[in-house]
DNA sequence: GACCAGGCACATC
DNA sequence: GATGTGCATGGT
């Protein structure tokens, strides 16, 4: 298994793709609030949550926190799953206005791995919805996988099929400098490759990274 | 009308 | 430990 070039591999997507400006939210409530409505959902469904949620005036955390869990299931409605998200932000808000009295300084002051730990104890929030919270939130240097990020390295023979999220995430911690703004910019135009070229139905033909990997293509 | 989307928890084997 | 399933809306 031949480990993955992944310096020339930013440097091909970057120029490909350009710069993408993540994470898209306002605050860094709301870059929370997405990371969890974002689940297995197309981001343009967690945008028009979040104005319903805008235009509530609900995008505050006592009003999120305060919230009836049937209402704020009405808001989120477009962001599918709406009920167990529902309780997934309910479960959120309470780690916050329990354990940091309510302010996301404080629960971001913690150290990563402390951070990752407090964060993955929450209901509902895993690997990656942890991993981005960290990093387009709190701003620390964690490389976010998800599962754009497992297929094109399966898909270019760089990783095993089995590799676990974890192996995934070391082998970027290894190979690049620890740095927030890269890590950043990295996992978009992951997503963005994913988005436009390294589908689930293979369709990889002018893939930016063809060439690169041992077995591109399907 | 299937398939997919910036997952996760839980049940079952 | 691995695999399957429910959650649920909206776009292609």
């Amino acid at each position: 298994m031949r480990r993955p070039p992944l310096r020339a591999i930013y440097r091909a997507l970057f120029y490909e793709f350009g710069p993408q400006n993540w994470w898209p939210g306002r605050t860094r409530l709301e870059i929370c609030v997405g990371a969890i409505l974002t689940q297995n959902t197309a981001w343009t469904n967690v945008e028009r949550a979040i104005r319903n949620l805008r235009e509530a005036r609900a995008l505050n955390l006592p009003a999120l926190h305060a919230a009836p869990l049937n209402q704020l299931g009405a808001w989120i409605r477009p962001a599918g799953c709406f009920n167990v998200k529902a309780r997934r932000l309910r479960a959120f808000t309470t780690l916050l206005a329990g354990q940091f009295g309510g302010r996301l300084e404080k629960l971001f002051a913690l150290p990563a791995a402390e951070l990752r730990a407090t964060l993955l104890a929450v209901h509902g929030i895993g690997p990656e919805t942890a991993d981005s919270i960290a990093l387009y939130a709190a701003e620390q240097p964690v490389f976010v996988v998800d599962a754009y990020t497992q297929r094109f390295l399966r898909r270019h023979g760089w990783i095993a099929e089995q590799a676990t999220y974890a192996e995934i995430a070391a082998l970027f911690a290894a190979q690049l400098p620890a740095s927030v703004p890269l890590f950043n910019e990295y996992h978009a135009l992951i997503v963005a490759l994913g988005k436009n070229f390294c589908r689930p139905r293979p369709l990889c033909d002018k893939c930016p990274l063809a060439g690169m990997g041992l077995k591109p293509g399907p």
